[in-house]
RNA sequence: GGGUGAUUAGCUCAGUUGGUAGAGCGUCGCCCUUACAAGGCGAAUGUCGGGAGUUCAAAUCUCUCAUCACCCACCA
């Protein structure tokens, strides 16, 4: 084996023979086994994967190998989605890039290009996911708008139309005028940003005076239709009822009452636009006020509006009238204000509240069983804060607009005839059937796609064959386990829980395991803007600082940032970034995976787990050297068990104990520290060195094989627990030591997880081992401390041992002498007078160091009194809450008493040190 | 305006039903001891954001204040 722990050597080679091997498919025509299933939240065909991807498969894939060596029948189903607006974006990019527009190339042709991009990106998602060691099963992998996804939405699209959950109306949308489409609420980000608040004066039509409006928008007045004021508002009470003479457009609109207006807010009176505003909008429905639309789909004026404001985009057209306003002397006076400006999540444009025809899903229906699966307990959130989230949306769900106008996407199954009649079907066969139409009856099918989220809404069984009963929706649906970012919450997991509700009269998963978002060391969120992100696949092979430097400050949208960026990359990765390997970076994944919180990516963490892997590697070096070729005592019963092998198994049991409880609570942070505790200090720092003084010193050979087997099968075992999350060097060692404890199997993958054997567990041994630690500690402390050669063998005196302190000394010699470095060992009688010595307890016994020639006195009475301080800093605490005559009747008999016998052992160890230092002083 | 979460060692974070505050990284010593210098041995470090309350006992429960972050919402 090579001495240091290469990843590069050893991933790529066990990933391809793994897929070969078939280990990541599910076995077919098992009914019986447990199922266990995860649906990958399908990637966005947009580019590649980001470091929040890494950390979400990471937690995927060892949850799936761990169950798969628990023995169920395991399915990671594979995908990725086709991201309607944001793919279309990104092929547009392209294509103007190459001086052209999509119209340029007609529908057809442009959707051909982004199925040529799909491919590309697709691959190397794909790619990414196989480097990060992922156990998908790839002969299934699925995607959006492939035929049978493309047919399980069709069928659910006009179920719900038949059933009335679906329609169709020209209501007020969000409407984005860069992408020329309407989007979701959900799409909508509003941040504060600064404006101002324009009051402008109407005049009344019959001249008796004006009212004076505040508006942010005054470009929109042109599609005024009222004006509205609180009907308890005794400024204006007089003027309800009257009219307006709606300035630069000469409409006599009416003044309205209506409780929504805030008689504190502004002047008290508001313009009315039901076709530029939802509370409008509202507003115009219950007056019947006539909605006048004034913006084109790119948000200039349109027609309606006076001549002179036609065709000017909005911004241009709201200075115009400001302008227009000021010179008829109607503009009263402009406040600076901080108001929510809405904006495209894709796009950034501002959108606006927008008059169009469109398809919506009506929710309430759907939500109803939705919330009650929560409620009811049938699926979990963990961590359960999150229902309180879920709820807090559901119960306020607004219907969802479903239609996009867009190219790139499920194109909606509904057909027009020339008067426009809307039939709907899965095809226009279908249609003519459905509604027994003329054969020659022209037909039209609707321009418009769907909103991405409806077909991810229906990914946990359409990827399973849905509409076809199938074997496999039979056997994994509903899945275990979503693991996915509370951002999108209500994009997908809610959509799906009603969609899988209503179409599968079942949950679509029973927990929803909801992780944090990756940030950069500094806490800031990863863009590509802000020049922060890493690509997993750079933390693995490694990358140089010119590299990186040139991928994040390529392509920016922003190009300006770059100086910025370039600062900031060659700050924080001086010298690039090492090849840490797969292993070491989901290992930090794990560990990082502490509940309900974002978490920062630290490198030098992935570092310290690149060493934790080398660590192993080369355990395993040592442990191969000792037993390859070797009598490990697998095929013989003569055994004989040392203290530490007994030790080891047994702690060996409780981290298996621990592990298995911590991957079923979903606390990876915990498993990983539990597995890195145990094998580097438990099974490296102490197991290993206390093995030696067994297999180089005089033992038996029943004890070396004893000890020789216990090596093999713990690291074995070992292996097996950090498998799920460090795939990798897992299966290389395995291949190695495996046969050494007797283990045949051609992979790691397959072979069971460790649980714990309680007959294995072993107090006794666990006590006796702590006790040796704690004596070998001593001496180390001592020498280092005093300042002695870490390879001096030394002398050491045991004072005031009991019994059972002497046989334990006796059977544990050749350990303590090894570790310690000792040259010898006398035990001292009651009435031995002692030399002077520096001094460490083992409970009531003295361990003493002579210090002829050694040890410096001052030094010693230094330490001594240190310690005794410390001692007696907590004796004193304990003491007060003795005396305290409330503690001791309250508190339960247990507590007490162990602080009673705290007590009386920090009494001892302080006499006992005082004992010393005394005596010491005296020489 | 509503809601959620956070505040613990220099940094990043654990701390499950209240019972002597932990880890990693970093720091400081000493060591190339034949598995590993990507290492070994040892050491230092905390008014657990402030205040009040409940309790024999609070990082943990309650209230309150402060700071930060995020989510939702129609105030022109």
């Amino acid at each position: 084996m090579e001495k240091t722990y290469n990843p590069q050597s050893i991933e790529t080679k066990w990933y391809e023979t793994w897929e070969q091997q078939g280990y990541f498919s599910p076995r077919e025509n098992d009914q019986d086994s447990n199922s266990y299933c995860i649906m990958i939240p399908p990637p966005n065909v947009t580019g590649t994967l980001h470091m929040g991807h890494a950390f979400q498969d990471t937690i995927m894939d060892a949850l799936i190998r761990y169950h798969r060596m628990k023995g169920d029948n395991t399915l990671w189903q594979a995908g990725t989605d086709h991201a309607g607006i944001a793919t279309q974006m990104v092929v547009e990019r392209q294509l103007t890039a190459e001086g052209k527009s999509r119209h340029d190339l007609g529908r057809d042709d442009f959707i051909d290009r982004i199925w040529e991009w799909k491919e590309e990106s697709g691959g190397s998602i794909t790619r990414q996911l196989r480097r990060m060691g992922g156990s998908l099963d790839w002969a299934h992998e699925r995607f959006t708008m492939d035929e049978g996804l493309s047919e399980a939405v069709h069928r659910v699209f006009v179920q719900l139309y038949d059933e009335g959950l679906i329609y169709r109306g020209k209501r007020l949308v969000n409407w984005d005028p860069v992408l020329h489409t309407a989007v979701s609420d959900l799409e909508v980000i509003s941040e504060e940003e600064s404006g101002h608040l324009w009051h402008m004066r109407y005049p009344l039509t019959d001249g008796s005076g004006q009212l004076v409006v505040a508006t942010t928008r005054p470009e929109t007045m042109l599609g005024d239709t009222a004006v509205a004021v609180h009907p308890d508002d005794e400024r204006y009470q007089a003027f309800i009822g009257k009219t307006i003479t709606l300035p630069l457009v000469g409409r006599e609109i009416p003044i309205i009452a209506d409780d929504y207006v805030d008689p504190e807010f502004g002047s008290g009176c508001v313009k009315i636009t039901p076709a530029h505003d939802f509370n409008d909008y509202e507003m115009g429905q219950r007056h019947n006020l006539p909605m006048i639309n004034i913006l084109t789909v790119d948000a200039s004026i349109n027609d309606e509006a006076p001549e002179k404001y036609r065709g000017f985009d909005r911004y241009e057209a709201r200075d115009m009238i400001i302008h227009d306003l000021r010179e008829l002397d109607l503009l009263e006076k402009i406040d600076d204000h901080k108001l929510m400006v809405p904006r495209g999540d894709r796009s950034g444009s501002v959108v606006e509240p927008y008059l169009t025809d469109q398809w919506y899903v009506k929710v309430e229906p759907l939500a109803k069983p939705a919330r009650d699966a929560v409620t009811e307990g049938r699926i979990k959130f963990v961590p359960d804060n999150w229902n309180k989230t879920y709820f807090e949306w559901m119960n306020n769900i607004q219907d969802w607009c479903i239609s996009r106008q867009i190219w790139w996407g499920h194109r909606i199954p509904a057909w027009y005839d020339e008067a426009g009649n809307v039939y709907v079907a899965d095809n226009e066969d279908e249609v003519r059937k459905k509604y027994k139409l003329d054969a020659d009856l022209p037909l039209k099918q609707d321009e418009d796609v769907l909103d991405t989220w409806f077909s991810s809404a229906l990914w946990p069984f359409s990827t399973l064959g849905w509409p076809e009963n199938t074997d496999r929706l039979k056997q994994f649906y509903p899945t275990s386990v979503l693991v996915t970012g509370f951002d999108i919450i209500f994009f997908w997991v809610a959509r799906m829980i009603m969609m899988g509700l209503k179409f599968m009269d079942d949950v679509p998963f029973k927990e929803i395991y909801i992780h944090g978002l990756v940030r950069d060391q500094d806490g800031q969120k990863m863009s590509k803007s802000k020049g922060n992100v890493l690509d997993p696949i750079d933390l693995i092979d490694g990358i140089s600082l010119e590299d990186l430097v040139s991928k994040r400050t390529s392509g920016l949208m922003q190009p300006q940032m770059a100086p910025k960026i370039e600062k900031s990359t060659r700050k924080h990765f001086p010298d690039g970034i090492p090849a840490f390997g797969t292993d070491a970076l989901r290992f930090t994944f794990a560990a990082l995976a502490s509940t309900g919180r974002d978490i920062r990516f630290d490198l030098q963490r992935t570092e310290g787990y690149r060493n934790f892997c080398n660590k192993i590697w080369n355990a395993t070096r040592y442990v191969l050297m000792n037993t390859e070729d070797q009598d490990t005592g697998i095929n013989n019963d003569d055994i004989e068990l040392s203290l530490a092998d007994r030790w080891i198994m047994s702690r060996l049991q409780t981290v298996s104990q621990n592990v298995n409880e911590h991957i079923n609570g979903y606390r990876f942070d915990m498993a990983a520290r539990d597995l890195y505790a145990f094998v580097w200090e438990d099974y490296c720092d102490w197991y290993l060195e206390l093995s030696k003084p067994v297999l180089t010193k005089e033992a038996s050979d029943a004890a070396k094989r004893g000890t020789r087997q216990t090596l093999v099968r713990v690291l074995e075992s070992i292996l097996r627990l950090n498998h799920p999350i460090m795939p990798y060097i897992t299966e290389e060692l395995w291949q190695r030591v495996a046969p050494l404890a007797g283990i045949d199997g051609k992979t790691i993958m397959t072979q069971a997880f460790p649980q714990a054997d309680d007959t294995l567990l072993d107090q006794q041994a666990e006590e006796e081992l702590e006790w040796v630690k704690t004596l070998i500690m001593g001496v180390r402390r001592i020498r280092s401390e005093m300042d002695i050669a870490p390879g001096k063998p030394l002398p050491v005196l045991l004072q005031n041992s009991s019994e059972l302190d002497q046989k334990r000394f006796a059977e544990n010699e050749s350990f303590i002498m090894t570790l310690a470095k000792l040259d010898s060992v006398t035990l001292l009688g009651a009435n031995d007078k002692e030399p002077e010595s520096a001094t460490a307890l083992v409970g009531e016994m003295k361990l003493l160091i002579p210090l002829a020639g050694l040890i410096d006195k001052e030094a010693e009475l230094t330490r001594l009194n240190k310690e005794i301080a410390k001692i007696d800093n907590n004796l004193q605490k304990s003491q007060a809450k003795l005396t305290n005559p409330s503690f001791v009747d309250k508190a339960p008999e247990a507590v007490v008493d162990k602080e009673r016998q705290r007590v009386a052992e920090m009494e001892t160890a302080i006499k006992q040190l005082q004992e010393q230092a005394r005596k010491i002083e005296s020489m």
